[in-house]
DNA sequence: GCTTATACCTCGAAGTTAGAGGCATGACAA
DNA sequence: TTGTCATGCCTCTAACTTCGAGGTATAAGC
């Protein structure tokens, strides 16, 4: 889980951000978060199954979100919820997020003004 | 290189877009990339040699940046430059990472509102 | 009976990244 | 002189994330 680096860990863990995003804002299943990413993004971002389940287990692993299974009409369904942790989870992951946008944003406006005083 | 995913490839990738946004602006050697980046992007963001050496090994062997070598004052360094095809790159992951940046934005402020018709 | 949509899942390949380490020079101090 | 620091290059490996392909099963519609 997590990472050991320095950097905010946020140069992947999209998929993961945008899971979280969905589930605090209602209990969602898995095949409708695939849904729902795509839906929710105009098309732009897709995340398939074999991306969704894996982190969803995760997170429910480390206790960020948990697990109720359901049936409707014959269909077998996990609907998630986030925890409490699930919540400082998501708030640490988007200002994480927001943080390194900035900064992406400051090299790419040529904020190089601060230069390295080297050569 | 690239990616076969339908996905933008930009979810990491975000070393080689300062590097190549900042060779952009002037030629630059490694290691004053790497203190460049950390500057420009005030510390937030920080990517070592070990991370830094491979990915300009890679565009150059892609072409999209060369690199020539100089000895300064019996330093040796490798000062690169991006090609025409690497401002086409350039230009090509900036709009890529605005693309994934204005999603990830769409779900943030809970652009749910295009539900998917499940359940 | 076939296909499509729903709904879950795992496996494995492929890619990126970062730390640790190695090499060599020049400068500066103890 | 001997150390240490900053400069400058490099590789290797481990760890991680992602994703396509594939597998299972039900219900609905043709």
């Amino acid at each position: 889980m997590s990472n050991r680096r320095s950097n905010p860990d946020f140069l992947n863990g999209v998929p993961e951000l945008l899971i979280l995003q969905l589930l605090s804002t209602r209990a969602m299943y898995g095949y409708q978060i695939v849904q729902a990413i795509r839906l929710s993004t105009k098309g732009r971002l897709e995340f398939g199954e074999g991306c969704v389940y894996p982190i969803l287990h995760r997170l429910e692993a480390d206790g960020y979100i948990t697990g109720q299974r359901e049936t409707v009409a014959g269909r077998n369904r996990v609907v998630y919820r986030v925890t409490a942790s699930g919540a400082r989870r998501l708030q640490d992951q988007v200002s994480a997020w927001q943080m390194v946008v900035g900064a992406v944003e400051n090299v790419l406006q040529g904020a190089t003004h601060v230069e390295p005083g080297l050569a």
